[in-house]
DNA sequence: GCATTGTAAGTT
DNA sequence: ACTTACAATGCT
């Protein structure tokens, strides 16, 4: 900051609000001025809104008429850094700057001042008359030497009313002082209990701090597979930017972002980190806001929306199971957490460390690129091996239709019940919902709300629908032909696979594994650990399990159906097949036992099937990659998404057309347009969904040209349009 | 003629 | 986002 950033009483000073206005508007410094980057409160109409001091002044409203900001907010005013961040996500994302400014102040009561609580402590007077209550909250305030109590506190632990301590407090035996109540987090120890590490991960673990040490910007890809302690690894990294005394940031997908979790970094470090997520309560939101803008928070363990808190000197961001899918969606603003981290960190100077056992393409190309650095971390504990791959043909498989799992995997798993070991039948849900159909006259059961077909519960006794959560009973005869009890689930879902499983074993010790089925993380957490523990032979489970659970006793998993997502228009099936079959099999023989894992397949001599089956890795990024570059696409090309959306049916189409039509933005610069479609779900909660999708060359100016295309177009009514840099999922 | 509902425009 | 101005519809 220097002199240009001071504002003087009067001078006038652009201002982003959290409005959804399209620009900054110009206001008055107030009394005593300000400085670049303060949060203040402005008059917006009759209203007074959260704004930051972005610029100086354009000073082309007419003067008489600018208002001045209302009041100075008491909390850390926001960096350059920051500010440039925010510029630069907001231009990359084609975000508006207002919609920016909401992920970054998602904290309440940022306008309120600091709120304070009294806190009670030995004063230097003697009790008038003394008491036994007096003694004991006099007795209980000299044990705990120095400390001071809240009220309820003090009062409770001596056994007294609080209006005893308030008498004492008014002959000033006991003094009553007022405290922020957003206190600064315990310190985090760097020195606390460094673990014993593998040579392995030693040597990783020097790597990563080495980079840290440089203090400059850097991204390593840390590759992993399962059971190689990449946290405990990474995690040296984060104590040596403690030793630096900068802030560190660890983003996980929030699924993984478990109790377990912070005990392990606890345990590292010797006290709790600042933890951020949806389940955060808002005060706590609060107080890691604004602690981490004061230094008061060292580390931070969070979710993606971890990445947009005002750090004062981030050292290090590390981005844990980088190739979750989890880091792109929408909360209104779409970005990938993982792209965004990098960016910030070379910013602000920071070092990012991207871990995963099965990084996605992106990073791995970068990797080969050599803009990032790579560390492989191969040595697993104790003497477990990674579990011997197979493939099930499902076309040779002597099996009904209407079940899954195969004789050669009923066999593998009679094996495991002889010897008390337990097997897993995993099954990947994801976009292949079960559906419900009539087998008199072949009508499916379908949302009311939504275009999805609906999922038979059987717990629930009702369907739901996967896609808006719309619930409705289970009709005992068929809506369109009326022929009673022919409805039917057809298709693989997890309760139907746990009835064939029972009707095959009927002895062993079932467990579901489906996070539909327990109410909370808590309760899910409990429910894994009984099982870790061997409280099941076999666990059926969905996309869940494959999140880094350990299961020691587990020796067999089993994939139902190894071919779903193999196919397909989404042009990372081929990918996430891959990642999750590594992931899924390396959950088998963690522990001394040798694992295997069977893959059923219709496709045995597919090539990603063939690449899981042989281990070859290398091979299959290598052929991948090549596929990818062939047709153009990510990380190769550059792809974005249009998607149009309003109640109205054919204002959507209408408008989607227009746009299709006037795609002269996007051939200047060479790109394809594809569309309008109906999106894959057409109807969510209502609003019908058009999409169309862009395919550009990788180094075309993609963001300028959409927001030239799209900005001709003025939405009428209910539309809304949002655009989607570098989609994800396509369905 | 005026109340009610929908739509567009402005916020410094 | 939220508020206000104003136009279009509708009801007495």
């Amino acid at each position: 900051m220097d002199e240009q950033d001071f504002f003087g009483e009067g001078e006038l000073v652009a201002v982003l609000t959290t409005q959804p206005l399209d620009r900054k508007l110009d206001y008055k410094a107030p009394e005593g001025g300000c400085f670049r980057g303060a949060f203040v409160e402005v008059p917006l109409g009759p209203r007074k809104v959260l704004g930051v001091v972005w610029a100086k002044g354009r000073g082309d409203f007419d003067y008489s008429k600018v208002r001045p900001v209302n009041r100075v907010l008491e909390v850390a005013p926001m960096r350059d850094e920051m500010r440039g961040f925010l510029e630069r996500v907001s231009e990359y994302t084609l975000t508006p700057m207002h919609a920016m400014l909401r992920l970054a102040t998602r904290a309440p009561g940022l306008s309120d001042p600091p709120s304070m609580r009294k806190i009670y402590r030995l004063g230097e007077g003697e009790p008038s008359r003394q008491t036994d209550a007096r003694k004991r909250v006099v007795e209980t305030l000299t044990e705990y030497g120095g400390l001071a109590f809240t009220l309820k506190e003090l009062s409770d632990m001596a056994g007294v009313t609080s209006s005893v301590v308030k008498g004492l407090v008014k002959q000033g035996v006991v003094r009553e002082e007022d405290t922020p109540r957003d206190v600064p987090f315990f310190r985090l120890d760097p020195e606390h209990a460094g673990k014993d590490l593998t040579a392995d991960q030693a040597v990783g673990a020097d790597a990563l701090r080495a980079g840290v040490r440089s203090g400059k910007y850097g991204t390593t890809l840390l590759r992993g597979v399962t059971g190689s302690g990449k946290t405990e690894v990474y995690l040296e990294a984060v104590a040596e930017c403690l030793r630096m005394g900068r802030q560190a940031l660890v983003l996980l997908p929030e699924i993984a972002l478990t109790a377990e979790f912070l005990t392990r970094v606890e345990a590292r470090f010797g006290s709790k980190p600042a933890e951020w997520h949806s389940g955060v309560t808002m005060t706590e939101r609060r107080r890691i806001w604004k602690m981490v803008g004061q230094g008061g928070a060292q580390v931070v363990i969070g979710a993606r929306s971890a990445l947009f808190l005002p750090y004062q000197n981030l050292g290090l961001i590390v981005v844990d199971e980088e190739h979750d899918t989890s880091y792109k969606q929408d909360d209104g603003v779409l970005y990938n957490a993982r792209d965004m981290a990098v960016l910030r960190a070379s910013i602000c100077g920071a070092r990012v460390v991207l871990a995963s056992a099965t990084p996605s393409l992106e990073s791995w190309a970068n990797a080969e690129a050599g803009k990032y650095e790579k560390l492989e971390l191969t040595s697993r504990f104790g003497e477990a091996v990674l579990p011997e791959m197979k493939a099930i043909d499902m076309r040779v498989e002597d099996l009904p239709g209407s079940c899954w799992i195969s004789p050669s995997l009923q066999r593998a798993v009679n094996t495991r019940l002889e010897k008390g070991e337990q097997s897993l039948l995993f099954i990947n849900r994801r976009g292949y919902a079960p559906v419900t159909i009539c087998r008199a006259c072949g009508h499916q059961i379908g949302c009311d709300h939504c275009d999805a077909r609906m999922v038979e519960h059987r717990f629930l006794k009702r369907l739901v629908c996967h896609q808006c959560g719309e619930t409705k009973p289970m009709p005992e005869e068929c809506p369109s032909c009326h022929v009673e009890g022919k409805l039917a689930p057809v298709g693989p879902g997890v309760e139907r696979l746990a009835e064939e499983a029972e009707t095959l074993w009927p002895e062993a010790r079932l467990a579901v594994l489906s996070s539909d089925l327990f109410g909370s993380a808590r309760a899910l957490k409990e429910g894994i650990n009984t099982i870790a523990e061997g409280g099941a032979d076999i666990i059926i489970g969905t996309q869940l399990v494959a999140k880094g659970h350990n299961f020691p006793l587990l020796t067999l998993v089993g994939v139902i159906d190894a071919d779903l997502g193999l196919q397909g228009s989404d042009l990372r099936a081929a990918e996430r097949t891959f990642q999750l079959m590594r992931q899924v099999a390396g959950r088998a023989g963690r522990s001394e036992k040798k694992g295997q894992a069977l893959l059923q397949t219709f496709q045995p001599e597919h090539p990603v099937i063939r690449a899981i089956l042989s281990g070859d890795e290398l091979g299959f990024w290598k052929t991948e990659a090549d596929e990818r570059r062939h047709a153009g696409v990510p990380p190769f090309g550059r792809m974005a998404g249009i998607i149009l959306s309003s109640p109205d049916v054919q204002q959507v189409f209408d408008l989607g057309n227009a746009l299709a039509r006037s795609d002269g933005p996007m051939r200047a610069i060479g790109a394809q347009v594809f569309g309008p479609a109906p999106a894959p779900i057409a109807r969510v909660r209502g609003r019908h969904r058009v999409r169309l999708l862009v395919k550009a060359e990788k180094s075309a100016p993609i963001q300028a040209a959409l927001a030239q295309w799209v900005g001709q177009f003025k939405l009428k009514g209910d539309i809304r349009l949002s655009v989607d840099i570098d989609p994800q999922s396509f369905y």
